[in-house]
DNA sequence: CTGTTAGCGCATTCAA
DNA sequence: TTGAATGCGCTAACAG
């Protein structure tokens, strides 16, 4: 509401002595004075027009977040545990270090560079977006960004990002199916013909075949559709084929959740009959029942991470490492069982 | 980047033709030059500096969430699938609305008030706040608000809010498991002492019992610690007496969801041991195993109705309802059975 | 149809 | 130790 100018006119000073006063140049001011004008600052509930600051700054004090959205969905991903607790982490991170947080789901990168330019952001967090996307945000936004989960097209290019051993996390999980006797696995992801997330955990897993001596699957992989009602038929076509998978391999513990739930519906026993892997190990997973066998990540590390890193960008520091890998380990719990050899 | 003057100097015209192209005042330019700056415009990518036009008007395009945090609990309430449900909504119908949205946890009034004026906040949304800081907020804020899920310590005044039909929902889930047989029924909460969410469907509850013709239960209410350990102590205590309630009533489905875990965990069976209700009808409930059964509200339609019933006061206009109350439905799953009369 | 100008609130430089 | 002046980008009233 009030305005330094209408502080110092109540003072009976001028705008730069309160001014002064504000930035803690103490040395400017005398000691009485700066009281009194403290006093009256509070007694106002001063608060800076951060509009003028922006205008005076050319930078505001905004850190935007990028939430990838499905094109026409219309829905955006943040209901996935996973995601929000991200988003719960940052907003910590990036409250604590008195910035601001906007947040914004989209799925179309001229939105992503107008916002930061219309908003001259402090730095930019983006979430899970896919390659093409992704590489080209980083060429042209002005702000300092830090890329959580994201891959590039160019494998040269190195851009300051935070993400997780995905290949790893692929790997170990289906070794440790492989361990169990399966052989037959699926793997469930939303995309993983360009490079991303669900990309290289598939890596992961046709690489864990190759470790074991196994021929690499070629007829496994099954892309998640966004239509909830075509996903369930296409678990429901595991469950017609059980002859097929002996296990399920997700991308995502949501999807491997929402399987367990459709598939025990129909009666299927899982493990025993079919079993489920998932990763993020999340709420879902600790909650379902089965519980779900899962990779497991730490997101809240990561969120830290992520905010650490953009806010050395800000202060035009450079950070130790470009791109943080983070660890996964992999979470028996109940959801997989031995394969049971019929002989 | 670039300025209505860089782009005025690109064209070779005025500043001020440049603003007129941009909004839309097609008669005060000719046809041919408007032409040519709306292509200068889309090649220089420009866009406007928020900081100068909130200096300009006096006011920003921003709403505001404020989300509730536990003080010192450091972990904010996004992690709830509805609260991370509700937020997902509410940005989709701001970013529509052509607004921007910045979220904010928080449990300091002083904080919010700080918060809405640095940012000449178009508005805000609070979300689930008790009764004690909305009250206070909603006196002293400039912006238009809207509460959802808030409930204020003086019954006369009224604020522009949606909520639920809670006291039904607490009155409908309560004679429904008086229904089932059940009379030691648990009513757990994080707080009704005050008015709030929980207050009102602890109400219902008791004038279910009342119009049953029952006693009013005086030592049924539990308070659920922030702390998760101690929560779990808890359950762990309804496991071990298990003459003292064959029902337990929660006032969230993240809670039921908990409890249903832990106590499956101890080998109690559910429903047949001891009975589960919910509140709220979320991702939880339906993948919880059993099945929550669960009071049911319309997140996505709150959402909706709270940025419309918002940007209809930030047009200056008088929404029609002041207060919008949802309905609710009870959702029988499998988490709730016949008490069993042992005679 | 087009251009000039004042002022929104703030930080900062320079002058007193 | 304090005050006056300037300019950041934009809008809108006004002048041409």
């Amino acid at each position: 509401m009030s305005t330094i100018k209408q502080i110092a006119e109540l003072a009976g000073v001028s705008p730069t002595t309160v001014a002064n006063v504000i930035h803690g140049k103490t040395e400017k001011v005398s000691e009485a004075l700066r009281k009194k004008i403290v006093k009256i600052l509070k007694e106002e509930k001063y608060a800076p027009n951060q509009g003028a600051l922006m205008l005076k700054r050319s930078r505001s004090h905004i850190v935007g977040i990028i939430l990838f959205m499905e094109p026409r969905s219309g829905s955006s991903s943040i209901e996935d545990p996973f995601v929000s607790r991200i988003i719960g982490t940052l907003e910590t991170e990036i409250r604590e270090a008195g910035y601001f947080m906007m947040l914004r789901c989209t799925s179309d990168k001229d939105e992503v560079l107008h916002f930061a330019a219309t908003w001259k952001l402090a730095g930019l967090v983006i979430l899970c977006m896919p390659s093409e996307i992704s590489s080209a945000v980083a060429k042209s936004v002005a702000s300092p960004v830090v890329f959580v989960d994201c891959y590039f097209e160019e494998p040269g290019s190195k851009y300051y990002s935070v993400k997780l051993d995905d290949e790893k996390g692929g790997f170990e999980m289906t070794r440790y199916l492989l361990d169990k006797g399966h052989r037959d696995i699926a793997f469930l992801a939303n995309a993983a013909d360009f490079p991303s997330v669900d990309s290289a955990r598939y890596d992961g897993y046709r690489n864990a075949f190759k470790a074991a001596g196994l021929a690499i699957p070629r007829d496994k992989l099954f892309i998640l559709s966004k239509n909830e009602k075509e996903r369930l038929r296409l678990y429901l076509w595991f469950a017609k084929h059980p002859g097929f998978c002996t296990a399920l391999f997700f991308s995502a513990d949501y999807y491997a959740a929402e399987a367990i739930d459709c598939l025990a519906q129909l009666g299927l026993k899982i493990p025993d009959q079919l079993s489920i892997a998932g990763f993020d190990d999340n709420l879902l997973s600790r909650l379902q029942n089965p519980k779900i066998t899962t990779v497991h990540q730490d997101v809240v590390q990561k969120g830290r991470l992520a905010a650490k890193m953009l806010f050395t960008l800000v202060k035009k520091e450079i950070p130790p490492q470009q791109e943080l890998v983070l660890p996964i380990r992999i979470v028996a719990r109940e959801s997989v069982s031995n394969r049971i050899v019929s002989s």
